[in-house]
DNA sequence: GGCGTGAGTTCGTAATCGGGACCGACTTGG
DNA sequence: CCAAGTCGGTCCCGATTACGAACTCACGCC
């Protein structure tokens, strides 16, 4: 179980277990769960807005719904008493997958589509917005290369 | 099947067809797909490589590589002759993946794991770079709010 | 000639998905 | 009071899809 890589070293382990990307799957990698987020993201909160939404089976919502709220990510809550209506919020951590969900959305725009693509927009200037890296020591902003990654992920093709 | 939302507007057609979101993850919606990729980011090039890493059904495999190479992510190349061997490199589209592979990954470490994260450096200085979004226009730079997305996408929890 | 390896395919079984029916609590309309 | 509707589920069943093990094929090594 023991993995060496050719140079004889324990790869940082980053590898088969604790990588983050790996663990962020085991939460949002099946065909639905980021779907379900993109909603929730848009302000859907209501169990038959996502499976209308979505057209999703429901006993697989259910599912997804009640693993998102055990993650942390959705937070179940009562809207209405009587009679008894839950409603599914982002949770701060929900809420911060933000950035992965605009990286794909960007993705999709630039590579998937024709159709003009969904801009985002500063909102004190209107101005398009742009997802990047930041280095702030340096102050200096970059689109993808430049990146050295220690360790694990590596951004050269 | 012509929907209208309730101000009786058909729904920015960022809806349900033409969503970026949903179109990206017709091509990486499922369990191994994303790992795939990050193996390829990661410089895994052949097939009993990725197998061996992701611990993954060869069938499945075989199925996923196919497809990441019909959606041109993926771009399969003989590399020797003599028996005929192949391996699987990263296209520019799918170099492209990496801005979310980061915010994956990024999400991962701040929210899922205890371990100290894995730091993006930029290589010029060493010092640690953040993802964020950028407004070319007022030279400003900030992680999450202050974003209006026209249309679809609503980050404000 | 026998073994090992890389890149698959085939096959049988196990888990998962999606659809439809049903349920329980309540509201609204008559 | 009764019927119908809504919301948020659960239960069950048939169809997909996934997974593991075994087999293939083309070579290279000794």
């Amino acid at each position: 179980m023991e993995k060496l890589d050719e140079r004889g070293n324990r790869e940082a382990n980053q590898d088969d277990r604790g990588c983050s990307i790996q663990d962020s799957l085991d939460i949002l990698g099946d065909r639905w769960t980021i779907l379900i987020m993109r909603d929730a993201f848009r302000g859907v909160r209501r169990f038959d807005d996502f499976r209308r939404d979505l057209d999703i089976a429901r006993p697989v919502l259910t599912e997804r719904l009640k693993r998102l709220v055990v993650a942390g990510v959705l937070d179940r809550r009562l809207y209405c008493e009587r009679p008894p209506r839950y409603e599914y919020r982002l949770t701060p951590m929900g809420a911060a997958l933000s950035p992965t969900l605009v990286a794909l959305m960007r993705w999709g725009d630039e590579w998937l589509t024709d159709e003009p693509p969904t801009v985002l927009v500063h909102e004190t200037c209107g101005e398009p917005l742009d997802q990047a890296f930041v280095c702030w020591h340096c102050d200096e902003t970059f689109t993808q290369s430049a990146i050295a990654s220690r360790p694990g992920l590596t951004p050269t093709a």
